[in-house]
DNA sequence: ATTGGCACTCGAACTGTACGAGTGCCAGCG
DNA sequence: CGCTGGCACTCGTACAGTTCGAGTGCCAAT
């Protein structure tokens, strides 16, 4: 029953709700917009916006604020992006320029979020799990410890240190480095988690055996970091100023930063539009512990799929930015990772 | 001017205004301390002790609060630990089992360190500086990718992907790895740091010369990421529940918390005493921007050289109990790590 | 369908008052 | 000389009462 008007009042109403923080009445709609009709005529759009829980008043005389459901339909079907300025598209050129390596991208990405939006910025670790293992690297660094390194094709390196229960000569290491070489180079980071586990099966007793088996154990491990998704964040410290933003307390936020699991969980169940955007607004994160915070993100495409990069602020966040922002940076991020690509 | 028995007052109003939260007057001072004399008395010594400016008043006719210098003076003369329970020994003992490398030795302690106290806990990572290099390993991964690894003794590894700009045959490689091996391997950090400057001076042109000169390059960046003092830190979500203890926002400690060069800094200038504690209260750090927070630290021992750990929280923290916590994660620290140096 | 008018509601801001915790001071006591 | 009880005073807090104004819902008129 809301008329197009009415959708429009809708907008209006989160914009400036939004913009000024404070429930906003029919009349200021009236000045602030040129709907070319009285306060009154808004009144009326307003209490049907009401019946429909779009927007709600804090009590009984005064402005009106929208609901999670109301920023819901403003997302779907209000929102306009807002294209970034010039500034802000060098800042992130300029910003993501010649990486040092994967993590060092990973880190500027949010950096620059957060800089574009003031929130905290999230970005998931593009991930490992079909890349291919290139290579084992064995380095012996005593009789009894060896530097075990994992290269895979996607730019993840990772690398641990095993203690022996025995001594090994050059040779013994060269059939160890031979044998696992030949097992897993080539496997994809999930297939090789399958082998690895049948590799020190069978046979025992020689200190080569033994050697095998508790490397297995150990490469397991590695590959198993390899496969856990992966969080960088940045901007933490601007929720102190958002403080009053949170009719709770930010500790929630601050929890959920600090143990990344949630959020991690949060972000990859998220549901993407055909724009590769999504977002997820108040009490639809009730289940992960915070109904006050909405995210935001995008999709981005990198050699092992796509992963999102996005921001996390109060429900009442300004959504055309941020999603735009989140965009730009995803956007020029599959560039470089693609770039990246080509080049190996 | 002030006496034994008015050291003893600013030792119970610490104590009280630390536990209760709110201005101590001298009525509930005698109800709560046995100190055998009147309220008046007590007063009598409030106001000597306020002339030392240890205490003031909020407003005129309220309750005295302690000043910053008044917790100085408590910290140094007046405060003894509160040993550990049973239960927290253990929990440092179980939470710092068996650790998989030194970056989760580092990340345990501070869980258990802001489990402890409820703080946010701070972790300086032992000096590499001193630490020798026993390695240097070239992987190659294609015909212009070297993978180069570093290994010091005292558990550092860094590891980075080289881009070459002509291939290089295995030989080539070969003439690579003797060559950086000769040169760098069984110095510090720091003299390594200084040698890899001159590495690629003098002859040029031959692949094997540019690429000298570019792994020198990489090779420096690593040891100066080697030397880079750095620091782990837990428990920021626990700033939230503290807030209003702080009169202005938590947003300078929360940002102090994401930059980490700051806190970096305060935690190596801070002066210890002859049992390696060392308290930062209140304006001492103002400079740092941090004029309403505290620090507490502990001086632990490791193969580098001697790194700290501690907590950070409200001016109005419980000193004696940090205190004691930092100092008994520490001596456990320093048993690890000793134990790892023994078995080295 | 839109509008102007009007009564009504309710929070914010301000005032005044009473209360009580806590102080400073002082005369008296051991 | 230190300690004590007493007393007047200060000031923040809590509570109640008041006003003010923004904003609403409803309705009759257009």
């Amino acid at each position: 029953m809301v008329t197009e008007r009415g959708l429009q009042v809708l907008r209006a109403i989160v914009q400036d709700y939004v913009e000024t923080h404070e429930p906003v009445g029919s009349k200021s709609i009236v000045d602030r917009h040129s709907f070319g009709v009285s306060a009154a005529t808004i009144r009326n759009d307003m209490a049907l916006l009401e019946d429909e829980e779009l927007i709600a008043a804090p009590h009984t005389s005064s402005g009106r604020v929208p609901t999670d459901k109301g920023y819901r339909v403003f997302v779907n079907h209000l929102a306009q992006l807002r294209p970034l300025s010039g500034a802000q598209r060098t800042a992130i050129e300029s910003f993501l320029t010649d990486p040092a390596d994967l993590d060092d991208l990973m880190v500027r990405t949010v950096r620059v979020l957060t800089q574009l939006t003031g929130q905290v910025a999230l970005a998931q670790y593009p991930s490992f799990a079909r890349a291919h293992l290139t290579h084992i690297e064995l380095v012996s660094l005593a009789p009894n410890r060896l530097l075990v390194v994992l290269v895979t094709d996607a730019g993840g390196v990772s690398q641990r240190i095993a203690v022996l229960p025995a001594d090994l000569d050059e040779s013994d290491v060269a059939v160890l480095r031979a044998r696992l070489s030949a097992q897993l180079t080539g496997q994809t980071v999930r297939e090789a988690t399958d082998r690895v586990q049948t590799l020190g099966e069978g046979s025992e007793g020689t200190r080569v055996d033994q050697a095998i088996r508790l490397l297995a154990g150990i490469i397991g491990e590695e590959l198993a970091e390899f496969r856990q998704e992966r969080l960088v964040m940045a901007g933490a410290a601007t929720l102190a100023r958002r403080e009053q933003d949170f009719r709770g307390s930010i500790h929630p936020l601050l929890e959920a930063i600090e143990e990344q699991v949630t959020l991690l969980r949060l972000m990859s169940e998220m549901v993407t539009d055909e724009q590769g955007l999504a977002a997820s607004i108040g009490t639809e994160n009730e289940a992960f512990g915070l109904p006050e915070a909405s995210i935001v993100a995008s999709n981005y495409l990198a050699p092992g799929g796509t992963a999102r990069v996005g921001v996390m602020g109060p429900t009442r966040m300004d959504y055309p930015s941020n999603l735009a922002a989140a965009r730009a940076v995803a956007r020029y991020l599959s560039r470089l990772l693609d770039e990246d690509e080509a080049s190996r």
